[in-house]
DNA sequence: TTCTAAACGAGACGGTACGTCCTGTCTTACC
DNA sequence: GGTAAGACAGGACGTACCGTCTCGTTTAGAA
């Protein structure tokens, strides 16, 4: 019935899909993700629903090609983080950022949102791992490689297993609002995970 | 006119308030929590909807509600860990069986609900917080403080620090889906954990 | 299944009655007849919305019985039309106030409520017939009969249609709005009705 | 966000505005003006509710409406009344038409329905007055014109006042269900209006 | 350069659900 | 047993969005 032509990306319109992105964005910064509509992001963006619906198969996959956006700006294989030979140190550095950027009121409704799309649909969960965690995360396991490598870390360590212990207590705790985000909280989490990874 | 009344809770209806509770509990198995509607949870309950929006603020806190009746039933102080003298053995257990939960598909869709909930919502976060994860997470401690007096963990280490690096990496692994929770992993992370709060 | 009980009138509360018929009254004035609802009535009269239901079978009836309520004072046997002799003066100084009183913007809410009331309901309507009608209806006849005594009117005329040719058209007008309710309106009224019907 | 939109009339779907008249009638025919609801019209007529409150500002204008669609198709110029020279018998054969017509238990309930809303609505009451009553009254006066050209009428008589010396009593009695409405009546009007405005 | 097919903005459509209001019944506690 | 209060099941209200479906109007690639 439905003839379910696959639109022709040649033509699309690079000006409709900014605006889209755009306007999700700022939709997203003044209201969080339930109260973003479709129809609200079509209006603010001037853009009629169906060039929504034509391009992205849901309002999640909309808000995630918003994130997306942003950091292909500032992307290529340009991530690195910082080794100065002292991996407790450098890590310190890296988790102290984080725990300050989820605890940046700015950041809050953003970052929700992209989870509350990710918690709900596993395929963009999927494209997140592949897109935006997998570059981040091989950063961090090229430091993590060098740590070992120069005997600060246990060579045999499961660097994923390593970077859940790092990371994920800071996540929930965001998440749930279990606790505050401190410097002190993410000095804790560097120096018990390393004790634990010890060679 | 009568705006702002708070009503009667002596006049509460216990029958319909069961019946809601009990729908909702039903229609988040069947469909999850994004399709789950006000309107559908009051048809289902063959109640009134205002009688839903007359004791409940949001549908999170129907939600919410919905599985504190569930362990209303079960609780009493009554919750605590197995205590075999061997910490890491007891752990293990109790980490295996809550990965398996995660796991399990029939869990998969009123955890997702639950914590969807959460996410939103500051305030159903902290009723989480005081009355199902405090409980619980008091039996684990009392058992790691049990383990701190055998001698087979730090006495001076934070306790909840413990927990989340226990438990954080199975939550963050199982919300976006980035790996398997298997026996092994649930094994991996009480290794690990101890070995970093050793005494 | 419902007892059918009827209620015992002796035990009534004439305080609740007339909060009841008053509160309908401001009601109506505020905001006409659709706004009118048992619940505002019942609120404003600071009375349990099962006493109307007691005492009331419609809304229609509240709205009905409020305005006996006030006539009820005024009644007695003593309405009576003026008679100076001279029919055509009489009967317009009559016309002319009634045209008066359904021009009053303060009473066009009040009577388009009570008219909406009648038209819905038949049984209604007949009360209205017997109680408020009825009355008015045989002083204007008194004085039409005292017409034919002095040879003002033919002697024969059917009564009530000469007060329907005389009333009508100016309740029609009012009801549709289809023309202003002059003194000159209701001068020609009374001359073509009493040209129809001269001796 | 873009309140106050006027809808653009050229995309009104035809079918949807049939469907919406035509199961707004048949409501009217079976329940009458209080118990149709616009969700009920939405309903029978297949269409969503923002349909009807995209195109019409109330449910007494859809009901206007699904009496207007009614009469447009029988309309034209063509209104005329018998005109066989005899105004009196004219008069009579089209009063006792009306009579009947109102005294018909199939038409009770769309005329009391149509009457409903132009009692509360005065811009209903006003494109009543225009679209429906002035043709026909124009009709009337067209016949009552040629009565006073052939002598039959006083010259001077204001038509609108005769019409409603004939009319308004009958339409009073249907609507207060003051009296029968039968021929004798009709043409006990007609004799008495006619003998008003005699030459 | 013209033609043509697709994308585009706009927005009407059939629907679902929202949160509020009111109906008429029922229950509780007071008088 | 009448009453004030108000919870209850039910259902309509008018609004917000959903995702689909035309409309004309650009616009960009092929002819």
């Amino acid at each position: 019935m439905t003839t379910d032509r696959t639109p022709d990306r040649s033509r699309r319109s690079e000006r409709s899909r900014q605006a889209i992105l755009a306007a999700t964005r700022e939709l997203i910064a003044e209201s969080g993700y339930a109260k973003v509509s479709i129809e609200a992001i079509a209006a603010r963006a001037g853009v009629g629903k169906q060039t929504i619906y034509r391009w992205w198969p849901s309002k999640g996959a909309v808000i995630f090609d918003s994130f997306l956006a942003l950091s292909e700006s500032a992307d290529g294989a340009g991530i690195e983080l910082p080794d100065t030979g002292d991996l407790a140190a450098d890590l310190k550095l890296v988790l102290r950022a984080t725990a300050a950027e989820f605890a940046d009121p700015e950041f809050e409704r953003p970052i929700r949102a992209l989870n509350s799309a990710l918690i709900h649909d596993p395929e963009l969960a999927a494209r997140y791992r592949e897109t935006l965690a997998h570059p981040v995360d091989e950063a961090k396991k090229a430091r993590l490689r060098s740590a070992q490598e120069s005997g600060q870390l246990d060579p045999t360590a499961d660097l994923d297993l390593v970077l859940e212990m790092l990371y994920a207590p800071l996540f929930q705790r965001w998440l749930l609002r279990t606790g505050p985000l401190t410097d002190e909280y993410a000095d804790a989490l560097v120096e018990n995970t390393l004790r634990a990874f010890r060679p």
